[in-house]
DNA sequence: CGTTCGATGCACT
DNA sequence: GTGCATCGAACGT
């Protein structure tokens, strides 16, 4: 079942923990890829240093503002494309990006796609459990690019669903990868999850 | 184990 | 011109 746009009209750390377990599907002209999301992190209003509204509304970061369930990608550091998902109600500011995902379907196109990353210098392997870790990665693998900007996720060709997966045990920690904000622990992940980025908890 | 750095493009000031 | 919600290799300790 694909998931509809009342999902994401919540408060966005209450989708952010229901988003992992869920399967993101994306269809193209090469084929179908998905896989189940284990990482994601929230990125809620003009208060929230981190998130892209922290200055106001501007041409970039204008998705955030529109309706919950609709896509915000976004290219970073000049060759990452990022995925969001747009959450709480229209004009209101927040998104969830997702950050990982454990392989479902077509793993063979992913590997392909992630063989042609630029940022892949030499190494033409991938392990099956890396093809979709980090932000970047799994766009890559997925071939979501800025023309999925603002593409709605309740129909289509990129759309998360609910296969039916009992929701993995959520952990919560500090975001990845920003300069402020770091202080809110809005990072939802899969502990010991092999697809999560980041160097994993030490026991 | 840790830190540094190049690749790469565009919104924003 | 500056600074990224990154990736992965190349270093240093």
């Amino acid at each position: 079942m694909i998931l509809p746009a009342g999902f994401y009209e919540r408060p966005t750390l209450d989708v952010a923990h229901d988003l992992i377990g869920k399967v993101l599907v994306h269809r193209s002209a090469d084929g179908v890829t998905s896989g189940m999301i284990v990482e994601a992190e929230a990125y809620i209003g003009e208060d929230d240093p981190a998130c892209h509204a922290a200055a106001g509304r501007t041409v970039r970061n204008a998705p955030l503002y529109g309706p919950p369930g609709i896509a915000y990608v976004y290219l970073n550091y000049g060759l990452h494309d990022m995925v969001n998902a747009v959450t709480e109600a229209d004009g209101d500011p927040a998104a969830i990006l997702i950050r990982a995902l454990e392989p479902l379907d077509g793993l063979p196109l992913m590997r392909k796609r992630r063989a042609l990353a630029p940022w892949r210098k030499g190494k033409p392997v991938v392990p099956d459990h890396e093809l979709c870790r980090g932000p970047g990665n799994l766009t890559r693998a997925m071939g979501i690019t800025l023309a999925d900007n603002l593409r709605p996720l309740t129909a289509g060709a990129l759309t998360i669903q609910d296969q039916g997966r009992v929701t993995p045990f959520v952990v919560w920690d500090s975001r990845i990868g920003i300069r402020v904000g770091t202080d809110r622990q809005w990072r939802a992940s899969v502990a010991g999850h092999r697809s999560v980025s980041g160097r994993p908890v030490r026991g």
